[in-house]
DNA sequence: AGGATCATAAACAGCA
DNA sequence: GTGCTGTTTATGATCC
């Protein structure tokens, strides 16, 4: 068992089988790229929202004041932090977006560990009481670590506002006062270059990058790719907030900002990127490393340049084409004190995410070996983003090419493996990428409902990255209903989840949407219901669950399959399975998913999607709360009330009067009885 | 080798 | 007629 189960990790990196193939799917033809629908962007909803009611006021406070308040506000976020590590195990409020915001604008790092990937309801039913004794025990002791990190950043935080305030940095107060820089404002007044902002840039350059650094070593925790985006934000062109809010959507770390410019000054890592700076303004540095392998684009396309619009952290100008994109590039990111720190602040967070990533790898093979896994690898982080490259794996579809985060504000959310393999779906591991072919076994039809949890993980990696989630069409229509307050999505609302929370999902429509109603159709775990709106999807749990639970419980094989999926990203995803797989067998027995056990089994998943953050339920893509039927208000129900629910159902089905299909076989879609099995059409 | 599952493509019907 | 929705069939790939 061990031994298969190793095998499988080791093999998995090569992109071999293993969970989910990433069908590079390469189209047919690919025709897609046109493939306008693209209904809203990568983020259409949500207008960008000031995480910090006090933001504005940054300016007007006195510097008394605001380092009062910033400190109130450290201690608060601190305090919250704590508890949520120390009790919120068991506080699913938790899991409301914006309280995530908060939490996560802070203890970075922490939040990229595991446990918080599962819902405290989880937490304590996969864990034995001394497991949990002795996770709370470790997060704290991480707290604690971050706190101190987070002192320091503060420090350096201070340089920031010290630089706002001489307009060294184009900072807007609003950014400048998100959660991060609330930190007690030590006596920091720097002893900051003047550097008046403006033209003349390059002196100013050097003096805001090389300057050293008081604390100059960034603590870890201060960047953590879930706040990445927000590093960029500002400095990043001032020209699209709406657009930078929408991406951020559930991080709401605004403030962070602040952060980016405050360390911008690392040590000695200057030198190559002020004179060296990419033809394209590419940061170097680590970054090199990927250009070497990813870079290798094609020649009409540039990495900075995707989708239309300018890659450039922070950036999201929209060009049309690469001409205009160079034009803007040499306009708005030449060689100046801004592009300069930018490239600066770029090779920390980088370097950030190698020792996090080092860390986390390191604890990932203790975890491992502590669970007699083998590690895969004792470095997996060090592997040359190889990428889709040559493999088995390579995987058409992906356009991240270069850069992972398109817009500079995608971000593996938990993985560590993302910066240096920036392809790779943070949670999903190397068999997430894999291409060619249809995708085949997807993460999320392995176990219970890791897609969930993966997916609420990897938003906005998969938001922005042009990835094709490794999760079957039915496992993403089943979320997306799933994720809306009344369990039912019209089709077009179906497509505009896709559309809203995969990049990928923007092109080929005429694929993916016939994919989409195909299996709608196909799966009777979707069902059809005639509402006063038209026609929405539900999903019968009961049904969905029934075929997947194939007979993992306590196989080998089962274990091998959840570790192999196990690219440390989701661990987190797939440890909660199969922690869950094993602390309730009965979950693999279709026989056991009553509507009970299902229901109980619901809410979990649920919950655990939108606990990241997301306005999940709101976004339903059109929010406007359904009239919902009460029988649906709760997935369980639609199969607890069959009589009702079945009865308008799917016009096929045997049952279904609103299309009395033909004497319809015993689809036992209705029968409902106990077949736990057999029936996949 | 064969079954199961999944992706993709496409034909077709009903409806607005 | 067109486009959307929904159903169904076919085919190929992958995994077990």
């Amino acid at each position: 068992m061990v031994e298969s189960a190793s095998e499988t990790i080791r093999s998995a990196p090569s992109g071999q089988n293993g969970v989910g193939s990433l069908s590079g799917q390469a189209d047919g033809g690919g025709g897609a790229g046109a493939a306008g629908t693209a209904t809203g962007g990568p983020g259409r909803d949500s207008g960008g929202r000031e995480v910090v009611a006090g933001a504005d006021s940054n300016g007007e406070m006195s510097p008394a004041e605001l380092l009062h308040f910033q400190q109130q506000q450290a201690l608060q976020v601190a305090r919250q932090f704590l508890l949520q590590q120390a009790s919120g195990l068991s506080s699913p409020g938790n899991n409301d977006s914006k309280q995530t915001a908060s939490a996560s604008a802070v203890p970075v790092s922490v939040a990229m560990m595991s446990p918080q990937m599962l819902t405290p309801q989880q937490m304590q039913q996969i864990l034995s009481p001394s497991q949990l004794q002795a996770l709370l025990q470790q997060q704290q002791a991480l707290m604690l670590q971050q706190q101190q990190l987070l002192q320091m950043q503060q420090l350096q935080q201070q340089h920031l506002l010290s630089l706002q305030r001489q307009g060294l940095v184009s900072l807007q107060p609003s950014q400048a006062s998100g959660p991060l820089q609330t930190l007690p404002q030590g006596e920091l007044r720097p002893t900051v270059f003047p550097m008046p902002r403006g033209p003349g840039g390059e002196r100013q350059a050097s003096q805001t990058l090389s300057p050293a650094q008081p604390a100059s070593r960034l603590p870890l925790a201060a960047v953590c790719p879930t706040d990445l985006p927000q590093l960029w934000k500002g400095e990043g062109a001032p020209g699209q907030p709406a657009e930078d809010s929408v991406k951020q959507e559930g991080l709401d770390l605004t403030g962070t900002a602040a952060t980016a410019t405050s360390f911008a000054a690392p040590p000695k890592v200057s030198p190559p990127l002020s004179h060296h700076p990419l033809p394209n303004g590419q940061p170097t540095v680590h970054t090199a490393r990927r250009d070497s392998s990813s870079h290798e684009e094609t020649p009409g396309s540039h990495p900075l340049y995707g989708h239309g619009e300018c890659k450039w952290p922070g950036c999201e100008t929209l060009c049309e084409d690469l001409g205009q994109f160079i034009k803007h590039l040499n306009t708005e990111h030449a060689l100046d004190d801004r592009s300069t720190a930018q490239c600066r602040v770029q090779m920390q967070v980088v370097q950030q995410l190698e020792i996090q990533l080092a860390k986390e790898s390191e604890r990932l093979q203790a975890m491992m070996a502590h669970l007699h896994m083998r590690p895969s690898e004792p470095k997996p982080f060090s592997q040359p983003v190889t990428e889709p490259g040559p493999g088995p794996c390579s995987f058409p579809k992906v356009t991240v090419s270069a850069d992972p985060f398109p817009d500079g504000l995608v971000h593996p959310p938990t993985s560590a493996a993302a910066p240096v393999t920036p392809l790779r779906p943070p949670g999903l591991g190397s068999a997430s990428l894999h291409g060619g072919g249809p995708a085949r076994r997807r993460s999320s039809d392995k176990f219970c409902s890791p897609i969930s949890s993966e997916l609420a993980q990897n938003h906005e990696f998969y938001k922005n990255a042009d990835v094709r989630p490794p999760f079957t069409y039915a496992s993403l229509i089943r979320q997306a209903i799933l994720e809306t307050p009344d369990r039912q999505l019209t089709l077009n609302e179906i497509y505009n989840w896709f559309t809203r929370m995969f990049a990928y999902f923007r092109r080929n429509t005429a694929t993916w949407k016939n994919a989409v109603r195909h299996n709608l159709s196909l799966h009777k775990c979707f069902v059809r219901v005639e509402n006063v709106k038209g026609a929405v999807w539900t999903v019968d749990e009961r049904e969905y669950q029934k075929r997947r639970p194939p007979k993992m419980t306590g196989s080998p094989t089962l274990v091998k399959n959840m570790i192999s999926g196990l690219s440390y990203g989701a661990l987190n995803a797939s440890y909660q399975a199969a922690l869950a797989e094993s602390s309730f067998p009965l979950l693999n027995s279709p026989g056991m998913l009553n509507p009970g056990s299902a229901s109980s089994l619901l809410p979990l998943s649920h919950e655990d999607m939108g606990a990241p953050g997301e306005p999940l339920p709101s976004n339903g893509s059109s929010s406007p709360p359904r009239l919902s039927p009460p029988q649906y208000s709760h997935q369980v129900q639609v199969k607890e009330e069959p009589a009702e629910a079945e009865e308008d159902r799917r016009p096929g089905a045997p049952l279904g009067p609103p299309n009395p299909g033909t004497v319809g076989p015993p689809e036992d879609r209705e029968l409902e009885e106990e077949l736990p099995g057999e029936e996949l059409s």
